[in-house]
DNA sequence: GGTTAGCACTCTTGTCGCCCGAGTGCTAAC
DNA sequence: GTTAGCACTCGGGCGACAAGAGTGCTAACC
């Protein structure tokens, strides 16, 4: 299992060969490409050793090797992360992400957008994971009888909003003692703690028959929770279709119809940062086979984490072919996220 | 020019063929498949009229013909629009848009959906012109200092709002009596006939700086504004590969990459529909090169109108390829239309 | 004059055989 | 352990060939 360094080198350059020219790579070209001490027979040998650890393999018996997943896998392990960007390539970030100012969704949608111009890959975000968050304010304007809208702002200056049911013959005045009431109970409240049973008890105040208020109370809930859904945003995906990895079109069916599933996509970006820690700012990557996401086992998951203020996060990355210059790629998702939570920070104080 | 009726019969005849089969029609099937009462030959004789007529085409000396452009929009033309549905489709698409009872938006978007569903095409939805609809309601919510939230309900019960900057000092008390002085001042007046200069005089009450107040009354002005910008919605894109029509993978990404291109795909909808009238309930089809838009010209277009109340609309229709059912098609966008009217019409009364 | 049978012609599609080149594994020598 | 050499394998490209579908045209028919 231990790898020599000789055997390192050799599947680097392997994996940096085909990366690059998208064909198997043999013995002897890859000689003339790398300044190799040794000789094409001997590589042979060394190439032999690698395909019966499973690291490359060949497509037909008289071709030359490619990565396996498991090769990608020790190549990306072996990595140095954090590769330097070009002066020119921070400040192109830095100035596409500094271009929208004003909202912290438009915020991360620019940071996302830029890392799948940047790679022609796709890139997603997850909205921010809000249960930690606290509710600052929470409003419901009476917009026509029976229909009302209920804001919420979260702390870090999240603003949602929603369109609810409500009795008919309540007038605007009554809402709006109510929505006092609810905000005065609930103001400072982590969202996590906020239940139906909270909601209800903030309301009592008004006088109302029981069964009308028990509907308030459900909406009210609802739209409060419904802040916390999870969502995903996927950009770039018809890149995708520029890539020769994708070049077969039963294979970019297979992954526009994976990728347009957005729920299973979110699921598994969500599966693959558990844990709720702010400042966890290292990366997953996932390739290949590792994936247990229909369809899209030609491809590779690199996604890391954005921090809303001390308690929020959310994460952040590209889904790009397994062919791909990891180190780049992720030093470009490094340096955006560095930016992003930059941009976030100056935003939100 | 004038086709004669049996002229007219071939010409269907080979549309109805190479619309079911993708394959260049030939003299010998379409005598196989239709009860023509003549011979091959007579068929040869009347197709090379045909072709000379620049309705029908060959893609090469010994094939079949195939509709050009034209013959479709012959065929097209000569269609009884209206084929009724059969009552299992019916009742497919009411339920199927029965179920979002809350929101127009939601409403629109689901028949929408339903109509990329039900053809395998994509679909869209042009957000509704509210430029006539008027202000029923405009509250400002102050977030933090800095920062509100301008609510906009408009007739009809569409909801916008945006986030917006305000002068650091300003007061939540200050903000609400701006904000309610505005809307009793805007309040019953048509989007169109809100300018700076209306939102400006609305708000002179307050005690504020001039300074300060432009600030305010322009952020309040592109708040209302952007209420009536054009939106486009796109349902369906990755449908499109399963078609043999987009085979060829760079037909494939040329139709993705122009379809990704909404604003585009926007404008030209909005040119087909350019009078604002509300009871128009005209199909516009577009076929191939009629399309001025690029990249599409394998596509066909066909859409409609929607509307709420008296004085507002938006579009709905399918983009597909030229190769379609045309009639199945444009009964399936009809009546998802007339449905959604319904719906549409329950929901805002 | 419109219609039809017949026929020569054209062009695509699929298949088969062939060769070339790149790459491999193995052996024997260094 | 390394290397040169060699026989072997396999895919891709190319041309030849046959089959099949369709056409246009001509001459005969009603």
């Amino acid at each position: 299992m231990a790898l020599d360094s000789r055997k390192k080198q050799v599947l680097n350059a392997i994996v940096d060969d085909y990366v690059s020219t998208y064909e198997p790579v043999g013995s002897k070209s890859l000689i003339e490409r790398h300044n190799f001490t040794v000789s094409s027979a001997t590589l042979r040998n060394e190439m032999a050793e690698l395909e019966r650890m499973g690291l490359i393999e060949k497509p037909h018996t008289s071709a030359g090797r490619i990565p396996s997943d498991k090769g990608y896998r020790e190549y990306v392990d072996s990595l140095l992360r954090y590769d330097d960007l070009s002066d020119s390539e921070r400040n192109d970030i830095e100035n596409r992400i500094s271009g929208s100012v004003n909202d912290i969704t438009d915020l991360i949608r620019t940071a996302t957008d830029t890392l799948s111009e940047r790679t022609g890959f796709v890139s997603l975000y997850m909205s921010p994971r809000l249960h930690k968050s606290f509710l600052k304010q929470l409003k419901m304007l009476m917009i026509e009888p029976g229909k009302a809208l209920v804001v919420i702002v979260l702390s870090a200056g999240v603003v949602r909003d929603k369109v609810v049911r409500i009795p008919n013959f309540l007038t605007g005045e009554q809402i709006m003692q109510i929505s006092d009431s609810v905000e005065q109970n609930l103001t400072g409240k982590p969202l996590d703690e906020i239940t139906l049973v909270t909601v209800a008890s903030s309301m009592k105040a008004a006088d109302i028959p029981d069964a009308m208020m028990n509907q308030i109370v459900y909406e009210a809930y609802t739209a409060i929770k419904q802040a916390d859904s999870l969502n995903i945003y996927l950009e770039g995906e018809n890149k995708m279709l520029q890539l020769p990895d994708f070049g077969e079109l039963t294979k970019a069916r297979n992954l526009l119809d994976s990728l347009s599933n957005d729920g299973m996509v979110a699921g598994y970006v969500n599966e693959l940062h558990p844990i709720d820690d702010v400042n966890d700012d290292s990366f997953m990557i996932r390739i290949g086979q590792e994936i247990t996401l229909d369809g899209l086992q030609d491809c590779s998951f690199i996604t890391t984490t954005y921090k809303i203020g001390d308690d929020i996060s959310g994460n952040i990355g590209v889904i790009g072919p397994k062919r791909m210059e990891y180190q780049k790629v992720i030093s470009q998702i490094n340096f955006v996220r560095k930016t992003l939570n930059d941009k976030i920070k100056k935003l939100t104080e």
